[in-house]
DNA sequence: TGAATAGGTTAAAGATTGTTAACTGTTGTT
DNA sequence: AACAACAGTTAACAATCTTTAACCTATTCA
């Protein structure tokens, strides 16, 4: 039987091209590598990928209109960007489209398998995964505790170990309380004094990160703990 | 249907043991806590857990006494080990008996998680995921690229990002050469001078970590790259 | 042979992350 | 009001990882 994940590869740089289609292969992937965005709308056809990578800049067919023409025909198979430069206006032009996911370039391959991973893994979930939330939408932002990175409409921000554990934390209790002693202990695996304090420098941080958004708040619950208070507001709200 | 992979967690530190299992709950796991090693035989009977985590130090029966219990009966139940300390001979003694995996205290429940997935991926595997090998075999040593974690039979070396990323793939072609330009490639995304000289670096690096076992060599292939030149030759060497 | 190129090695510089300390403010209790 | 406990904030500090630079050796080829 071959049940072999399927991986569409649209770039133009013959290099790259093949060492990443060699990486997926090496990992158990089948791929298949185009060098343009015509011959990749053509492959898309014939092929039948389970998901598709695909440079923004490229000769014929540039990524985007390339995307356009397969959410036409799919509205669901999952799509990750190549962009070249972090370009804002690319990125957002990329999730109108209906992208899962970009890379920037330069991208080390193990990221880009690492991030098509998880697009599978999420997509195929449902399954006995229904406790395993790792995208948490808060307010208007979207935290990915996958990758760490927390997306306002404008900007992307890189998340550390610490304060993405944190913030993964607060998610899982939206609304309610997250208890100061647990925090610290699912954190740190302790709860040292010294503990204590660091946690109120991320919290500082955190707050920092989230008051763009009006909808969010964090509050203090004094000597119990904090809470993350969104707008999407739950029957068990007081 | 309930699908949910159950998990027995032997600890017996009353809030420890809480946050743990809630945490787990949280993530789609089915739980059950045992607050010493008799408890936790019984539990093991009756519960049919898919992976059991022992704290080390338990009442009436330590954790490695348990396990010894468990491998009678399973030999091939995941079992990982809670340790005190990082304690040497504890982590011998741990997979000696046949434990998969271990993780010091304190220890954060992220991290553990993060093990538990591992381990039920890997025993879980076999499917649609052969060419996906996370445990390397090199030599006498055993290297896991999931964490980045290289052990001799002393010891054990925790590598960093980029060492662990040069060393697995250098690993996936095992006595194969590994173009450099490739290496660069997947490692940084991009193949400009300065990151050729960061590779340099990192070889040497590894080098020293490979040094003690004489069955591994990591060989210059002038111009071309690197192989990593092990015991377990094949029909390709030559 | 000698110049050019590739690679080896070490140390210093740079960047990032996490912890600790010191000071400030707030809340609740007596 | 006065005190203690809790929390907020900032900056200094420490640790770790990666890159860069400098200098060196080995190989190749004209």
């Amino acid at each position: 039987m071959n049940t072999k994940i399927k991986v569409l590869i649209a770039e133009d740089d013959p290099f790259i091209g093949m060492i990443t289609k060699e990486c997926f292969e090496t990992r158990g992937f089948e791929v298949s590598l185009c060098e343009d965005g015509n011959k990749a709308l053509k492959c898309y056809l014939e092929f039948k990928p389970d998901i598709c990578i695909l440079d923004v800049m490229m000769p014929l067919k540039d990524g985007f209109t390339l995307a356009t023409d397969i959410r036409t025909i799919d509205q669901t198979i999952p799509i990750l960007f190549l962009t070249a430069k972090s370009l804002k206006e690319d990125v957002i032009k990329g999730f109108n489209i209906g992208a899962d996911d970009y890379v920037k370039k330069p991208f080390s391959v193990e990221e880009l398998i690492a991030r098509v991973d998880a697009i599978l893994r999420r997509s195929g979930a449902g399954k006995s995964e229904e406790g395993k939330q790792s995208v948490f939408q808060i307010g208007d932002l979207s935290f990915d505790s996958d990758f760490h990175i927390l997306k306002t409409n404008k900007e992307e921000i890189k998340l550390t170990d610490k304060e993405s554990a944190i913030l993964a934390e607060l998610c899982r209790n939206q609304n309610q309380v997250t208890d100061r002693r647990s925090l610290l202990f699912k954190v740190w695996g302790d709860d040292s004094f010294f503990n204590s304090r660091s946690l109120d420098v991320y919290i500082t941080k955190l707050r920092k990160y989230l008051k763009n958004d009006l909808n969010i708040e964090l509050v203090t619950i004094r000597s119990k703990g904090f809470k993350l208070w969104t707008g999407n507001k739950k029957a068990f709200d007081q």
